[in-house]
Order: structure tokens, then sequence, then C-alpha cells
DNA sequence: GTTTAATTCAAACGTTTGTTTAATTTTGTG
DNA sequence: CACAAAATTAAACAAACGTTTGAATTAAAC
């Protein structure tokens, strides 16, 4: 891939998380890139193949890190559950830009049937490698019966709701508001693996299997 | 309010929810309605004015109801949790639109600092109802020490991550795409209430507090 | 019934939108 | 150097955008 293609790809990354697809023009990114407005067609052919070309340029991002995890023979559930944590934690945390186009653009209805299987695949995968991980727990008698889905629905969905906003992440958390990105993203790091540890610890903890009432 | 302006606006929300607010225009809103177009400038003054208008609208919706849950003496904090659970599962799957443009168009710069203000007192107010409850769970030695600001996102993260997409979620959920809305939301709905209450359980439960290692 | 205010309308406003064109410059190759 | 392909440009395109206008219609008040 060119250098100027992919400087466009993570220039319009920056627009589209920060004022949303129909938010940013072409304008915008051409400008914004220093390229002339006709290339970002020259090399994508349209906005929306844009967004395409980026999602695909970002799905390669973490490919293997969790396949690896997986393999690990050494690893107790538990370690891998807590470094489960790290990863996505962390991996969110370092691509707040697209992790806000996902999170945005990918509502109701999907920009393209293209777009919207990229995005499901992704999840999909995530969801296995999830599965994956607390059914060896099961079968060794340390987690319990849970729902797998929303148990990953529960992971996403709490890192989710502190990036989205950082005047909101701010004031619910009572951190100031003016410190620096760096600071405020490790800040909430610590946060919110400390928080989804203990979460999952009780959550999964086989001895805390609910008594029939 | 006319029932000309509220209509407007309840027609308006499911367009901002399904294709975003930069999405939609005012002509679509105009057309769906049966209004004429200049209609919105006369009642709103501007289609920025008009979200405004909608989220003041829909922020009226809840209150009262977590004042009394609060307030609910004979409830024990194990009991309220469940109803809290419930109410935000319910009102949110209740007000789907709504919730999917509070949860798209609130992403990293507000649209406006009064839209801003007003989304961050909501998410306060809601956040003071649950602290008050969970610390009173904890100084009656039922609940544990958790970070609940982290708490409060785990609960609203978990309902989002299953109400951005509903193509996404019944793949994940595997549930068949063709049911119609109505089925599809009773069954997420027993699900996440289902789920959100064992995972709290877990969470809060101060016999399951962490031994230090 | 007349007058005043509120509502509705078609039409037009000036911008901005995504995309294309056709000419020009740069680059790579023999 | 010569030639072809690739890259870049300014300009233009039609369509869509949010908003405003001013006349026409309806409703309310006296």
């Amino acid at each position: 891939m060119s250098d100027k293609r992919e400087h466009i790809l993570i220039v319009a990354e920056a627009l589209f998380g920060e004022k949303g697809f129909d938010g940013t023009s072409v304008r915008d990114i051409a400008q914004q890139a220093g390229v002339n407005l006709a290339m970002i067609s020259y090399y994508f052919g349209s906005k929306e193949k844009l967004l395409e070309a980026m999602i695909e340029f970002r799905a390669m991002y973490a490919y293997g890190i969790l396949e690896e995890l997986n393999k690990n023979e050494s690893l107790s559930p538990w370690d891998k559950m807590d470094r489960l944590v790290e990863f996505y934690v962390d991996r969110i945390l370092n691509n707040l830009p697209f992790h806000n186009i996902m999170y945005t653009e990918t509502g109701t209805n999907f920009r393209s049937e293209e777009i919207k299987n990229k995005v499901i695949a992704i999840k999909m995968r995530n969801l296995d490698h999830i599965t994956k991980i607390i059914t060896d727990g099961q079968q060794k008698k340390l987690f319990r019966q849970v729902d797998i889905p929303m148990t990953v629905g529960t992971i996403m969905g709490t890192i989710s709701s502190y990036t989205q906003s950082r005047a909101f992440s701010c004031q619910i958390l009572a951190i100031q508001e003016d410190i620096n990105d760096e600071s405020f993203r490790s800040r909430l790091s610590v946060r919110l693996k400390s928080h989804l540890k203990q979460l999952l610890r009780a959550h999964l903890d086989i001895r805390n299997e609910i008594e029939p009432e």
C-alpha cells in the first residue's frame, strides 16, 4: 500500500472518529491530508469505499494475538481472562478513533452490505476466541455456567461506555478534564482493567454458583 | 406542546435513530411527517435545535421512577438492583430510536454545548441513583467494595452493545433474523435481564470479596 | 364581520456535498 | 532522450443540503 494512500486512511480515520462519517466531507479529508480532492476518488473510488478500505486496513491489526493466547498451554483460564481484558482495553484505548467509528458507524443500518459483513465477521471471530477460553475454564471446573455472548457484550460494552466522550468520562470518573490525552487514557486503562478483572473473577468463579432459592 | 410539533419530534427520532443526525435531512423529516419543509424551522428554529428539543422531550420520560425506587424502604438492596436492571433494560428497549441517538450522537465532540450539558446531566442523575442503592447495600454489609461508576458503565454498556444493530445481535445471540421487532426485543430483554442480574449478584456480593493473594 | 395573529405553503436562496473531467506534471522504463 | 503509465491538479458537475422568503390560508379575538 502506497504511503499516500495509507496517510489518507489515517487522516480520514481521525476525522470520521471525531465528526462521524456523514459529518466529514471528502474536502475535509483532502485538506487535512494535504492532497488534492480528486485523490480520494482516485485511490478509493468513493467515500464509502474509503471507509471499507479503512476497516480492511485495521481489521488486520489484531490477527494472531488472540490465537496465540488461546494456544498457550502454560496459562490457566484465569490468567487468560486477565490477559484478554488487558488486550482489549489496550487495543481499544490505543485505537480510539477507529473504535469510535466502529462504535458509531455500525448502527441500526450499516452503510453497505460489504461493511456489515466485514464488521460482523470481526466480531464473530472475537466471540469465538472468548468462547474457547471460557468453555475451557468450564471444563476444568473453574468457571461456572454463564451466558457467553452476553459476557462478551459486558466486556466490550463496559470499555465502550467510557471511550465515546472524554468530557463525559472525565465528569463521571472524577478525572480533571484538562489533563492530556496520554494521561487520560492511562488512568482510564488502569481503572477499566481493574474493574473488569474483578467483575469477571466474581462472574465466572464456579464457587459463586447461584444457590437455588 | 402542539400535536404537530410532537409528531415531528417522533418522526425525527425514528429517522435520526436509523440514519444518524447528519444522515437525515430536514426534507426527509418533513416528508415522513407529512408537513411542509419550512415547518421544521418554524417550530424549532433549526435542525440542531430540533435535536435539542428532542432530548428535552425524552429526558422528562423517566423522572420519578428511580426516585421512587430509591425511597422504597421495603425493598432490600438486592431487590433494588434487580428492579434497576429491569427498569433500564425495559426503558432502553422501549425507546430504541432515542437510545440509538444518544448512543451515536454523543460521540467525542457533542453537537453543541447545550446538548452536551443536557446529556451529561441525565447521566449524572442516573449515576447518583445507582450510587445510592449500592452504598446502601454496602452499609448493610451485603455488597462489597466496587468501582461504582464502572459498574454503571457495565450495566449500560452491556445493554447498549446489543441494541446498536439488530443484524449483529441476531447473529451473535443465534436468534433468527426474520422474527418481528416485538419478538426480538422480548427475547433480548429476557436474556439481558437474566445475565445482568446474575452478573451483578456475583459482582456485588460481599461473600465474593477477593482474598488477598 | 372585521381585524390580527398564527400557520402553511411553494419557491428560491446560497452553500456544500460527492464525484468527474480533461489537462498537466511526475515517474518509471527501455 | 523518448515514450507510456501513473499521479496530480484546478475546474466544473449536478444533486442535496439547511434555511429564508413572502404570499396564501386558517384560526382566534373582539
